[in-house]
RNA sequence: GGGUGCUUAGCUCAGAUUGGUAGAGCGUCGCCUUUACACGGCGAAAGUCGGGGGUUCGAUUCCCUCAGCACCCA
């Protein structure tokens, strides 16, 4: 850079000075968009392959605290891995979310008075598709906002045609390995969706509910046995009662049969241990359609016992006949199972008719309410009482889900299971924090096979076809099966007309996204991926998932660790939720929302318009003036301070308010680096003592941030970013700087070795900060161009900081460190004698017997404490020296100094004040030296400790003998 | 019922693979319009580390136990 820039760079004419606030929106756009458009997030150079997977959000989503919180740190590791070098890829994209999407369609659908099915299959489809070009970007859109630096030219939708061969070419591999079967099994029934769950799209939740004790005839002639039932419409699916081997109560009645309450069919009594002989009168009805406990019962038992099993519920949860009508299900075969020897017709099944016909069609509820009146009216009812129980409801739908016996698919998960477990054993895969470790260790031991068919259009259509005989085969379509499996042209096929569920597509996301089944470079070079970044809730879901069929199909587990977060919560620690009103949106504190609007967001669509009051009042008292624009660095860098270890974090809008105001704190720096910086010169240790002291400081966070990102300390990353930017590169480097480079008080060769080492520390500064706070970074770097003269370039690619060995000066730190105290010790006295800052006061010193080395140090000093601590004057004194009139004495390790206060000195004051500090000062003394003469500690502990414990005494005593001079000298107080 | 985790300053949370001196942010209080920044500067107050017991020379940290809270599984 020529001398005359130089010179101009030293006092910049006011157009060119940065402004005085931050305004990140304008910033934030105009940088994204330049990001993109070169290119910058693509895979580029020849560096260590590093790969994450976005997990694939809904296209039905929008942008919630916790992606915002999961792309943040996302998005710092990718940027930090992009500065070290590494060929980077964040693979983006959406999840086609089978049952969200396709409630979205038909709540449309329903506005215009129209529902799928009278719309048709292929025209459904057409229309969702139709949605999701429309409205299915909305949470990428958002995530751009957020400075996410995706490769959006790979975005891949679940649904492509590309993922789609992949998910087909799966079911046929796990099929023809027989990991993949049809099974008649007890599934978790959504009767609203009309659709099979998984285990994990089902919660349980307490709620109120009854107790029924219903009296079933015995045959023999006995008083009727009673059964405590929580749901006694099932009664008409009953197949047995049973009882405990071991009851007592019921020795006469095991074997025998008994009736059931109403429409006479009779059922036998069955022993089996699993019956809790506490729970009601210690008799159960046995359901097995309709029961997962029961349905377990019947398949121990049903071979000796020749239990049947039918459903009596259809589809939507209305109350069926399947002696009169047997079942339909979606699929081609019918849920039931009959003994040998029992048919429809048999007495045991109510000869044809196992429903009266009172209750046919009746929704289950409804059918409670009319057998409870009808069994009340026959004297069938013992006694009701209240009852806690779990009700399963449906994740999506929130309908109570049934328990119900159908046909569907399964993935075989044992054999996988055992795999992933020892894959997670050997370390290929691990968890951080590693307490998630036992946490899958105890799922995956337990697994259940995995229900992988649902009852819905929008998805991928199951690739097996069924012949006339219930046959299945598998295959990419019917051509392809008929030459997989030889199968003559003219037998009949029927594609199954269900669909996969949504989680088994996202399960291959790691490697089909890359390209699989074909054996391109992508997957070559990024699988396996490097870190897996989720919340706990979906470990079993997706993550447990994802490796089991990374290690089935790939041979390899998809990613090297996987990193557990928290879940976000309010700053009540409340799971934030539309119906709690306690929402917060990402980018309202990216861009602001007034009151009013914030209201208007957080009541749409509410249902119940007491529960909109309630929230409009909540926030309006919570968010008086709304929430400002923070920007989205200060949004990011409060996520990676919240990001300890742990199971939820408490998101405190008090917290985004403080790192804007860091931010700005950053942008102040450069405008004072910009007015005082000067070209960066090659690096090598500095001459001076303040310039070497920058630069071993910035070699330690460098190290210390390295390390936190290794651990994926992301609280600590952000903590000592916070630290040095504030507590030593703004509140000590600039102050002294601003000193230095005032005119006079160097020679030219200084000046120029000091403006460069700020400008070179302040880069060095804005690069380990950009992962964290991208955008203001980036425009600093951009804006203080000067400050990397090796090109203009964007800070996105620029290099990461590393510590320099050669910086490191851990004597210099000790000895500014005994400065800054020093420096502190005279603030806090300033303080106490309420000296305005402006007021420049005289002070004297005398260096203290124990640092008699750092005397020379100090004398050099003498111009910056004078500085720092708003000094006329600091003088040496002789050693014998003592305190001039009006002086108020400070203790500190390196010196005594003398602060002239003359005027404001008062005896009482100071007296208190050095009371006060001699005697914490003994106090901690007696406390080691009470230590020191314990015998045991003497013999146990270690040498060190104990050599160090001695020397803290000495400090300690000359300290304590210097303030009793000195207060002794104040003399008695009256 | 089984399991896991949490309890540290007024609030929100670090710290515990390695036992010895308790940390941050916000808030509070005092002083200050010092020419980078009032989204600021300087300073201060504030903790029996949930209760009890044990191990240890020494426990906020390790072990046991109790209480409260949260979540997961049945």
């Amino acid at each position: 850079m020529e001398g005359k820039e130089q010179a101009e760079l030293a006092h910049p004419a006011p157009a060119l000075l940065l402004p005085k606030t931050y305004e990140p929106r304008e910033v934030e756009e105009r940088l994204y968009a330049e990001w993109v458009k070169s290119h910058s997030f693509e895979p580029a150079g020849d560096g260590t392959p590093y790969c994450i997977m976005l997990p694939p959000p809904n296209v039905t989503g929008t942008l919630h605290m916790g992606h915002a919180f999961q792309d943040t740190l996302m998005d710092l590791l990718i940027r930090r891995a992009r500065m070290e070098g590494a060929r980077v890829l964040w693979q983006t994209g959406t999840d086609h979310a089978g049952i969200a999407t396709q409630m979205v369609v038909e709540r449309e659908l329903e506005k215009e008075g129209l529902d799928r099915v009278t719309l048709g299959r292929e025209a459904f489809l057409e229309r969702t598709w139709a949605w999701k070009e429309a409205s299915g970007g909305t949470i990428l859109r958002q995530m751009k906002r957020l400075g996410c630096s995706a490769d959006w030219s790979r975005e891949r939708f679940t649904l492509d045609p590309a993922m789609s061969r992949a998910v087909t070419e799966v079911f046929i591999r796990l099929h023809g390995k027989d990991l993949i079967y049809r099974g008649l099994r007890l599934v978790n029934w959504d009767p609203l969706l009309e659709t099979a769950l998984s285990d994990l799209e089902v919660r349980a939740e307490e709620e109120n509910g009854t107790l029924w004790y219903l009296r079933y005839p015995r045959l023999d002639g006995h008083p009727p046995v009673t059964v405590a039932t929580t749901r006694p419409e099932t009664l008409f699916g009953d197949v047995a009662l049973a009882v405990h081997p071991d009851d007592e109560r019921y020795r006469d009645l095991m074997g025998k049969r008994v009736a059931l309450p109403t429409g006479g069919r009779t059922i036998p009594v069955i022993a089996d241990s699993f019956v809790d002989p506490a729970f009601g009168t210690g008799c159960v009805k046995i359901t097995p359609a309709h029961d997962f406990s029961d349905f377990a019962v019947w398949e121990r038992l049903h071979e000796k016992e020749a239990l049947p099993l039918f459903r009596i519920l259809d589809s939507r949860g209305r109350i069926e006949d399947p002696a009169r009508s047997p079942p339909q299900t979606s699929s081609r075969d019918a849920p039931y199972w009959l003994p040998a020897g029992l048919d429809w017709g048999s007495p045991e099944l109510g000869s044809g008719r196992l429903v009266p016909d009172a209750y046919l069609g009746l929704d289950r509820l409804k059918a409670r309410e009319h057998l409870m009146g009808e069994l009340e009216a026959a004297g069938r009812v013992e006694k009701t009482e209240p009852h806690r129980l779990a009700i399963p409801r449906g994740d999506r739908s929130g309908a109570v889900i049934e328990p119900m016996l159908t046909r569907q698919w399964f993935v075989r998960t044992r054999p996988l299971a055992d795999r992933a477990v020892h894959a997670v054993e050997n370390g290929r895969t691990r968890f951080v924090p590693e307490n998630w470790t036992q946490n899958f260790f105890d799922w995956m031991r337990d697994i259940q096979d995995w229900c992988i068919s649902r009852q819905l259009w929008w998805g991928h259509r199951i690739p097996a076809w069924c012949d006339d005989h219930g046959q299945w085969y598998a295959g990419h379509d019917e051509a392809d099966v008929r030459r997989r499996h030889a199968l003559d042209s003219a037998l009949p096929l029927h594609q199954d007309p269900d669909v996969l569920d949504t989680w088994f597509s996202s399960a291959l996301w790691p490697f089909a996204t890359l390209g699989w089944p074909e054996a391109v470079p992508a997957l070559r070079t990024f699988y396996p991926t490097q870190v897996l970044v989720t919340g706990f809730d979906i470990i079993f879901f997706w993550v447990a998932r994802m490796i089991m069929l990374g290690l089935e199909i790939m041979g390899e587990v998809p990613f090297r660790t996987v990193y557990v977060h928290a879940l976000v919560r309010d700053a009540e620690g409340q799971k934030m939720s539309k119906s709690k009103g306690n929402v917060l949106d990402p980018l309202d504190l990216v861009d602001g929302i007034d009151l009013d609007g914030l209201v208007r967001k957080r009541t749409r669509g509410l249902l119940l318009s007491n529960q909109a009051r309630k929230i409009e009042i909540q926030t309006r008292k919570e968010y008086p003036q709304g929430i400002p624009a923070f920007g989205t660095d200060a949004l990011r860098f409060t996520f990676a301070a919240l990001a300890a270890p742990g199971r939820d974090l408490r998101f405190d809008l008090k917290r985004v308010a403080g790192y804007r105001n860091f931010c700005n704190k950053l942008w102040n720096a450069g405008r004072l680096v910009q007015q005082l910086g000067g070209p960066p010169l090659p690096g090598g240790p500095s001459p001076l003592t303040w310039n070497r002291w920058i630069r071993s400081r910035f070699a330690s966070v460098c190290g210390s941030a390295e390390q936190a990102l290794a651990g994926y300390r992301f609280d600590e990353l952000a903590a000592h970013l916070y630290e040095f930017t504030w507590n030593e590169f703004c509140d000590w480097y600039l102050e002294v700087a601003k000193y230095l480079l005032a005119p006079g008080h160097l020679d030219e060769t200084a000046r120029t070795e000091t403006r460069s080492v700020l400008s070179r520390t302040y880069a060095g500064l804005l690069r380990l900060l950009h992962p964290v706070i991208p955008f203001i970074t980036e425009e600093l770097w951009q804006r203080l161009d000067w400050l990397h003269p090796e090109g203009p370039g964007s800070i996105v690619t620029a290099a990461a900081p590393h510590p320099e060995q050669e910086d490191s000066d851990p004597a210099l730190e000790l000895r500014i460190r005994r400065l800054q105290e020093l420096v502190m010790a005279i603030r806090r006295t300033r303080s106490a004698y309420r000296i305005a800052d402006g007021k420049r006061l005289k002070a004297a010193f005398v260096m203290t017997m124990s640092h008699p080395g750092e005397a020379d140090f100090i004398r050099q000093e003498i111009p910056v404490i004078r500085l720092l601590a708003r000094l006329e004057t600091f003088e040496e004194m002789s050693g014998e020296a003592s305190r001039p009139d009006g002086a108020a004495t400070i203790v500190t390790p390196p010196a005594t100094v003398w602060l002239t206060l003359a005027g404001h000195i008062d005896r009482v004051t100071e007296a208190t004040r050095l009371r006060q500090e001699l005697e914490a000062s003994s106090r901690q003394k007696a406390l080691i030296q009470a230590r020191l003469e314990n015998p045991s500690f003497l013999g146990r502990a270690p040498q060190a400790l104990i050599e160090a414990e001695r020397a803290r005494v000495t400090a300690l005593d000359l300290n304590c003998r210097e303030l009793e001079r000195y207060l002794e000298e104040l003399g008695p107080l009256e």
